[in-house]
DNA sequence: AGCCATCGTTTGAACGATCCAAAAAGGCCC
DNA sequence: GGGCCTTTTTGGATCGTTCAAACGATGGCT
C-alpha cells in the first residue's frame, strides 16, 4: 500500500505513524488527543514515531469527523471614511496572532449590511464548520445576534448589546470611564472650563462617554452649561463645533471629545487660529488612532489585546467547556487608559 | 440509514440528493462540478432535488478528498506607529470581498519576522490545504518568496521582487508614474520649483517613487538642485525635512512626499508658520491615507481594488488553469492615481 | 448480424481523522 | 487455575466528497 515506486515520500498520516510504532491509529489518535488513556511506555514509542515521521495531524480530515474547523470568523470592515476604524485593524490583529496561540484561525468574511452578514454565517457555517464569529459594531436591534442565537452559533460581541437585554457573551470597553478619565486629567491639569463634543443623542456608545464627561464635572461641581456640543462624525463637524465654542463668551480651556475624528476637527480649528493644541487649548480624542499619535494628540486608548483575549476566553469556553451555558461570566467591561500626549 | 426516530432532519448530504433524484452520488457530484458529462434532462432533475433538500456541499470533504481547501491566506500585519498601513487594511479588505465572488475565502495569519511567517506557510499548507498565499511588502532578499518557490505553493506578491530576477507572480504600482503626475499636475498649477522629500536611497520602492519627480522636472527644464531630501519616514523626520526646504534661499512653492507620514510633517510645519497648505506651499503625500482624506491633503492613491482583482486572476490562473507555468503575463503594473484636494 | 466506440451512469475505493464497541492484556482474589 | 474486574489496545464503521474503473445502452460501421 505505500511506498509506489521510489523515492517519493508521502505525507505521513496516523496509518504511518501506528506502523511504525507498532501500534494501532487509535493508539496515535489517543497520543494526541486523550493522553491519559494510553501507558506511558506507549506514549514515549508513538511520540517517537511521530517525531522520525514528521507527522501533522490533517485539518480537513478532523473537521470532516468532528464538524469543528477550529476556524473563527471575524467580519473585514469596509474602510471608513474617517479615520476611524482603526481600532478595528488593531482589534483584528490582536485576535488573529491570539487565536493562533489557541490553535484557532481567523477566516474573513465581508459584509454591507447585516442582512448580507447573515448570510454570511449561513454561508459559513454549514459550508466551512465554523467554530464561532466575532461580531464588533453591535448597534440597536441587532438581528445578527438574534439570528446566530437561534441558530445555536458559538459568538462574541466586541460591545454591548444595546437597548435590549442579551444574555450572549459580549466584551465591551467602559467609555465612560475612559472619558471620565480624560476629564479627571484635565482638571488635575487645571482646567475648569472643559467642554465636550459628542455624537447626537440616541447612540448608546457617545451616550456613554458623553456620561462620563459629566460626571467628573459634576464631581467637581464645574459649570458646564453651554460646552457640550453634538454632531456627527467627521473632521468638518468636529471643527464647527470646536469653532462654537471657542467663540462662546466664556470660552474651553480644554475640549474632550468622543472620537479621534471630532478631535482632529477641534485641533484644526485650534491651529487655525494659530493657538497651539495643548499650550493654548487642550484637546483629548477618543480612539488612540495612528494619526492622532502621529501628530500627539492625547487620547483614550482601547485595550485591544484585552478585548481579544476576553473574546477569544469566551469562546472557548462556549467551544470546549460544558456545552448548554455555562456558569462563568459571560459579559466583561474593560477600563480604556489615557494615552498622554502634547495636547493635553 | 436515514432517518433516524423522528424529525431532526440531518444536513443533507450527495447521497440524499441522489436518492432523492433517483441517481447514484456521482451523477450529482457531476451536476456541480462538470455538467458536461450529465444529460440535460438529468441535470434538471437533480438541480430540483438539490433545491428541495436544500443540499450545500461540505468543503472539508472536499478538501479532504481534493487537497484544495478554497482558502488564501493573508499575513494580517501589525499595526504600525504612523498613518502608514492604512494602504494594507483596504487592500486586505478589497481582496477578501473579491475572493468571496470567486469562492474563495481569505484566511489571516501573523508573524513578527520572514522566520516567522515561513514557519506559518509551512503550518498553513500541511495542516490546512491552504491554496495560496498573497505577500505584501516584499523587500531584498525575500526569503519568503524563495520558500514558496522551493515548496511549489502558489503565490502573488503585492510588491515589485526589488533586487533580484524573479519569475513569480506579482502586481505593483507605478510609483514612478503616480509622483511623476503629481509633479505635473503641480507644473501645470504653476509651479517652477517644486521639491520632494523622500527616504534615504536603497528602498526600491522610494527610489521608484523619486524618479517620477525627477524625470517630471526634466522634462520641463526645472532646476531640482537643493531641492529634495532623504529622510526616514515619520512625522517629525517630514516636518524637519519641510522647515530645511521652506528656510532655504529659494525655497519651493510645492513639495511632494514619498509618504502621506512625510506629507502630513511638512503639513504640520506649514500650518505652525502660519501658512495655508495650498494656498501658500502646495502639499502632496502617497498612499491616500484617510488622515490625508480628512485633513484635505493631496494625495496619490494606490488602487487597492485593482490590485486586489489582479492579484486574485494571477492566483486563479495557477490554480484552476495549466498547472506547471501558463503563458500569460505574470507580472503588473498599475497605474495609480491623483487625488487632488485643497492643499495642492 | 456482429464488433467496436461513445456516451451516460453507476460502483467501489480512496482521502485521514474520530467514534464506538468489543477484544486482549494485566491484576487480584479465591 | 479459573473467574472477575480494570486498563489498554484494536478493528471496523463513519463523516461527505472525488477518483478511477466498470458498466449497460445506443448507434454506426463493416
Amino acid at each position: 500500500m505505500s511506498g509506489r515506486g521510489g523515492g517519493e515520500a508521502a505525507r505521513p498520516s496516523l496509518e504511518t505513524v501506528a506502523e511504525r510504532a507498532g501500534v494501532s491509529r487509535q493508539t496515535v489518535s489517543n497520543v494526541l488527543n486523550s493522553p491519559q488513556l494510553v501507558r506511558p511506555e506507549t506514549i514515549a514509542r508513538v511520540r517517537a514515531a511521530i517525531e522520525e515521521t514528521g507527522y501533522r495531524p490533517h485539518r480537513a480530515a478532523r473537521t470532516l469527523r468532528t464538524r469543528r474547523s477550529h476556524l473563527i470568523a471575524a467580519r473585514m470592515h469596509a474602510p471608513v471614511d474617517g479615520i476611524n476604524g482603526a481600532v478595528l485593524d488593531s482589534f483584528l490583529h490582536a485576535l488573529t496572532s491570539r487565536a493562533e496561540q489557541r490553535d484557532y484561525r481567523v477566516l474573513l468574511y465581508t459584509a454591507e449590511d447585516d442582512a448580507q452578514e447573515i448570510a454570511a454565517y449561513d454561508e459559513l457555517l454549514s459550508d466551512f464548520d465554523l467554530d464561532a464569529f466575532v461580531l464588533a459594531n453591535t448597534h440597536r436591534n441587532d438581528a445578527r445576534t438574534t439570528w446566530l442565537a437561534e441558530h445555536g452559533a458559538p459568538f462574541v460581541t466586541f460591545g454591548r448589546p444595546w437597548g435590549v437585554e442579551a444574555s450572549h457573551g459580549w466584551v465591551d470597553v467602559d467609555g465612560a470611564a475612559g472619558v471620565y478619565d480624560a476629564t479627571r486629567h484635565l482638571i488635575r491639569r487645571g482646567h475648569r472650563r472643559i467642554a465636550f463634543v459628542g455624537w447626537p443623542e440616541g447612540s448608546g456608545v457617545g451616550d456613554d462617554r458623553r456620561s462620563g464627561w459629566r460626571s467628573a464635572c459634576a464631581e467637581e461641581n464645574l459649570d458646564v452649561s453651554g460646552l457640550t456640543r453634538s454632531v456627527e462624525d467627521s473632521l468638518a463637524t468636529g471643527r464647527a463645533a470646536g469653532a462654537e465654542l471657542l467663540n462662546a463668551s466664556c470660552a474651553p480651556t480644554a475640549i474632550v471629545c468622543v472620537s479621534d475624528s471630532l478631535a482632529l476637527g477641534v485641533w484644526t480649528e485650534i491651529t487655525a487660529r494659530g493657538l497651539t493644541p495643548g499650550a493654548d487649548v487642550a484637546v483629548i480624542g477618543f480612539d488612540d488612532t495612528p494619526t492622532a499619535a502621529v501628530i500627539g494628540m492625547s487620547s483614550v486608548a482601547q485595550p485591544v489585546g484585552d478585548i481579544a483575549e476576553a473574546s477569544l476566553d469566551l469562546l472557548t469556553q462556549a467551544l470546549d467547556g460544558a456545552p448548554g451555558g455555562s456558569a462563568a461570566a459571560k459579559q466583561l467591561l474593560l477600563p480604556p487608559s489615557l494615552v498622554v500626549r502634547a495636547s493635553s
